[in-house]
RNA sequence: GCACCUUUAGCUCAGAUGGUAGAGCAACUGACUCUUAAUCAGUGGGCCCCGGGUUCGAGUCCCUGAAGGUGCACCA
């Protein structure tokens, strides 16, 4: 009973001593931070600090500035002490400074505060600009001010974080601490303004349109459900903008393109994310071979852009991004690569019988078009390495889109496949109200039949397509898998600042 | 959803066959007036992912769960 009751209160008093060791050096950080309040030095209450150059400039315009004071403003984030001397690294958001600090130019009270600064601190420093005697462009430090306080230990600066999850998580101890991270990301803001500017120099005008959707459409997907409360209606988010784009290219605006978020409710891997973000652009008078040219010359112009060549390598592959893309044929792909000729098929039993004999099993209610996909998805779409223009889909899998005038099994659509991925979708849309109509009638078939991602029905649509839309050629295309190509990144996750997590919360 | 893998100090990682946890960096103390992964000496720091079980004894073996990664499925 006794020794019972012993080990009882052990235990207990164990675990308040480890609460307390597992913050041992935060509370080292809460104790400096506790004395410089003491002494009226708050660095919380900190408002602004005159920076007069930041890291690059001086190393950049060193002969101008040896000599010269000038004030730079970052996160320390080495230290090198020599005892009445020390080093540290000062990183900005250009990169990063030496700074020297010595004891006889600070004198011995700001000097041993100095000391007490800790890795992560972010400092405000001024002083003259010069070289030391190993050749490190520096700063000899003559004054400081402590503009904030770290109270949490950065990640060892040699391995960095390397723990997934926590760089997904805590970005923001990823991008302090290991500098490639930071330069896929303003690689990817190059990439989107890049667009911009390739959409705004043709004359198109960037839209936006409505997230919300009461009708999710435009797309094979599953929406994201939402409510909205004083509607008391469910909402959902939307899949595409297209048919809201296509309605501002009825209304007369001939050349619109967004760039926003989608959001689909599906399984995420190393290429997809719950949300993700795309261009989608329409342009009247123009068809699918206006935008393959624009397609092509677009990725073109942010490769360059980014990587100042069109000849990149992506996870140990080459690639070359120089237009023209190649332009394939669905069908000639899979003659290619099963040895089936489609064009010789004519009807859906010819076509089981095809599958069957390459060893496949479609679904009972599968037609000609999706068998004809279904080859293409399993011999052709890996083999697909250099940039390739697919063209002529199905119909059947192609609801938007403008039959082929000499083929009305097939669409004008193409998609753009690099290293076996999708990349792009266009098409000649479909601006016949009639015809579109009864691709919906065929969609809704589809929805009765089980499939919970066929296209519903939009009345305002098909009712803005009676008032006349004019021969449109439209695009969309995956800005995440175009920064992935153009940064060299394996996952979607590591081109989007915050990938979707599931919470921690029990 | 299925399979496999991972989870140990603030970070990066070791911990054969079960015997109450180690290193480097980071932190703390001291020395050091040109270092740059500074160096040298010393010190502290652990709910070994959570919860069960087997065992005299579990970081280690078994079961359940969580989070993450990869592949498959689903899918732009």
């Amino acid at each position: 009973m006794e020794n019972n009751e012993v080990k009882k209160i052990n235990p207990e008093e164990e675990v308040q001593l480890t609460e307390s060791e597992i913050i041992e050096q935060m509370q080292v950080r809460m104790d400096k931070l506790a004395v410089l309040k003491d002494n009226g030095q708050n660095p919380f209450e900190q408002l602004t600090y005159n920076v007069t150059h930041h890291t690059n400039e001086i190393r950049d315009n060193y002969a101008e500035l040896e000599g010269k004071v000038v004030a730079v403003a970052g996160r320390l984030l080495s230290k090198r002490g020599m005892g009445k001397v020390s080093f540290c690294d000062l990183h900005d958001r250009t990169g990063k400074i030496q700074t020297f600090t010595k004891i006889d130019a600070l004198g011995e009270d700001a000097y041993k505060a100095w000391q007490k600064l800790d890795i992560g601190d972010i400092v405000g420093v001024e002083g003259e600009v010069f070289t030391t005697h190993s050749g490190e462009i520096s700063i000899r430090t003559t004054s400081y001010v402590l503009l904030s306080k770290a109270l949490r230990p950065l990640p060892n600066k040699f391995h960095g974080l390397k723990d997934m999850e926590l760089k997904y998580r805590q970005r923001y101890v990823d991008l302090i601490i290991n500098p490639s991270v930071k330069d896929t990301f303003e690689k990817r803001s190059a990439i989107i303004k890049e667009i911009r500017r390739f959409m705004d120099d043709r004359n198109y005008i960037e839209v936006e349109t409505p997230i919300l959707n009461t009708i999710p459409g435009g797309a094979t997907a599953r929406p994201f459900v939402t409510h909205h409360n004083s509607l008391d209606i469910d909402m959902f988010m939307r899949i595409a903008p297209e048919l809201y784009l296509k309605r501002l290219i009825v209304g007369g605006f001939e050349r619109v393109y967004e760039i926003g978020r989608l959001f689909r409710n599906e399984g995420m891997d190393i290429k997809h994310n719950p949300e993700f973000t795309t261009i989608e652009c329409y342009e009247a008078f123009t068809d699918l071979r206006g935008m393959m040219e624009l397609t092509e010359n677009m990725i073109a112009s942010c490769c360059m852009k980014v990587n100042g060549t069109c000849d990149i390598e992506y996870q140990g592959k080459q690639f070359c991004l120089k237009p023209p893309f190649a332009r394939v044929t669905m069908t000639d792909a899979v003659k290619q690569y099963s040895g089936i000729d489609f064009s010789n098929i004519k009807t859906d039993a010819e076509a089981f019988e095809a599958a069957r004999s390459k060893g496949l099993e479609p679904e009972a209610h599968l037609r000609r078009g999706e068998i004809l996909n279904l080859f293409f998805e399993v011999f052709v779409e890996e083999n697909l390495i250099q940039p390739t223009f697919i063209c002529d889909y199905p119909i059947e899998i192609s609801p938007l889109t403008k039959k082929k005038n000499d083929d009305p099994t097939l669409t004008d659509r193409f998609e753009l496949f690099i290293d076996g991925r999708e990349y792009a979708n266009a098409y000649s849309e479909l601006n016949d109200p009639i015809d579109q109509r009864e691709r919906f009638a065929d969609q809704l078939k589809k929805r009765e039949q089980g499939d919970d991602e066929a296209n519903l029905i939009d009345e305002d649509f098909c009712m803005s397509l009676e008032y006349g839309m004019p021969p449109t050629g439209g695009m969309g295309m995956g800005i995440d898998r175009l920064v992935m190509l153009l940064t060299d990144s394996a996952s979607i996750r590591d081109v989007l600042l915050f990938p979707t997590m599931k919470s921690l919360d029990k």
